[in-house]
DNA sequence: CACTTGACCTGTCCGC
DNA sequence: TGCGGACAGGTCAAGT
């Protein structure tokens, strides 16, 4: 589900939210891929603990706690991580949260603080998952080895940028923006905006893509994700922020998912769909064209 | 090694 | 309405 953007909206939300909460109880509903911790772990290490920070690496969310140990989450497709308070609301509009009363039957684990508030990790296919494990492993995690840079990270520049992409020079760059060793963060929503912008078709091999060009799609790759954390995110079917909120950038999208209507650039031209690495992929056939 | 494909899951949508 | 198949924003393992 969610990419940089995202992820990065979600640790903004949850930042706010969660410092020096503690956390009194957890449960997990059904969510095997998480908390393999043993019973005497989870008691020593995420019972009574505060939180202390909530950090963000590529689409990776980490949560630490003041016992040394830190919760690792990943959302993939479908996962939410979705905060709620004590308030106890009146008649009318109870929140304007997208989703309803929680846990639900999504809800895979749920974490309870102290002052009675809750965190509820969502997750309808399952794919996610949430670990509790000591703060300095966390760099040994195999993802945490392979992935890339930060790219939005100013010291992430062309020059860094292209010898790491033409490590793939060999395969479409839809594929290369979607490798997470090459550069961290991007998915199939910023992959096919950012080709959009710089007028490159997605499946052009990276030998075929000159450095003027990938120093463009570096460019857009940028300005791409900046906006949608501005927007708070893109909202196409399960994202959520913190609050239980759509992100706005879906709005602001200029080929993805927009599949038969017009091209920003070209009013007579249509977005057209089809299948690059794997995925569906959004493009104008006059702005991207294979050279 | 580099690259592509299928699997992991559940839910939804589309055509018959 | 019901059913089958395709598809969905990510990553990893297994295949070529």
């Amino acid at each position: 589900m969610p990419e940089l953007p995202e992820v990065e909206t979600i640790r903004r939300g949850l930042s706010s939210l969660l410092i020096d909460k503690v956390i009194a109880r957890a449960i997990v509903h059904d969510s095997p891929k998480s908390f393999p911790n043993d019973i005497a772990s989870i008691e020593q290490f995420l019972y009574a603990a505060k939180v202390v920070a909530v950090r963000r690496r590529a689409k990776v969310l980490i949560i630490d706690l003041s016992s040394q140990y830190s919760l690792v989450v990943h959302l993939k497709m479908t996962g939410q991580l979705v905060y709620r308070g004590t308030e106890v609301f009146g008649g009318g509009h109870p929140t304007d949260s997208l989703i309803g009363e929680l846990p639900d039957r999504s809800t895979r684990v749920t974490l309870t603080f102290s002052d009675g508030s809750h965190l509820f990790f969502n997750d309808q296919r399952k794919f996610g998952w949430m670990k509790l494990m000591p703060t300095i492993e966390i760099p040994n995690l195999d993802f945490m080895k392979k992935v890339g840079p930060e790219p939005l990270e100013d010291s992430f520049t062309a020059q860094e940028f292209i010898p790491r992409v033409r490590r793939r020079n060999n395969t479409s760059i839809k594929a290369a923006l979607l490798d997470q060793t090459v550069f961290a963060g991007v998915g199939n929503i910023y992959a096919d905006e950012s080709l959009w912008g710089a007028g490159i078709h997605p499946a052009q091999k990276v030998r075929e893509v000159s450095d003027e060009q990938l120093a463009s799609l570096l460019h857009e790759v940028k300005y791409v994700m900046n906006l949608s954390i501005a927007k708070g995110g893109s909202t196409d079917r399960n994202y959520v922020n913190a609050e239980g909120k759509r992100g706005s950038y879906i709005d602001f999208a200029r080929v993805f998912r927009r599949e038969g209507l017009s091209c920003p650039r070209h009013p007579d031209v249509l977005v057209e769909k089809l299948k690059v690495a794997g995925r569906g992929t959004h493009i104008c056939p006059v702005c991207q064209v294979i050279q």
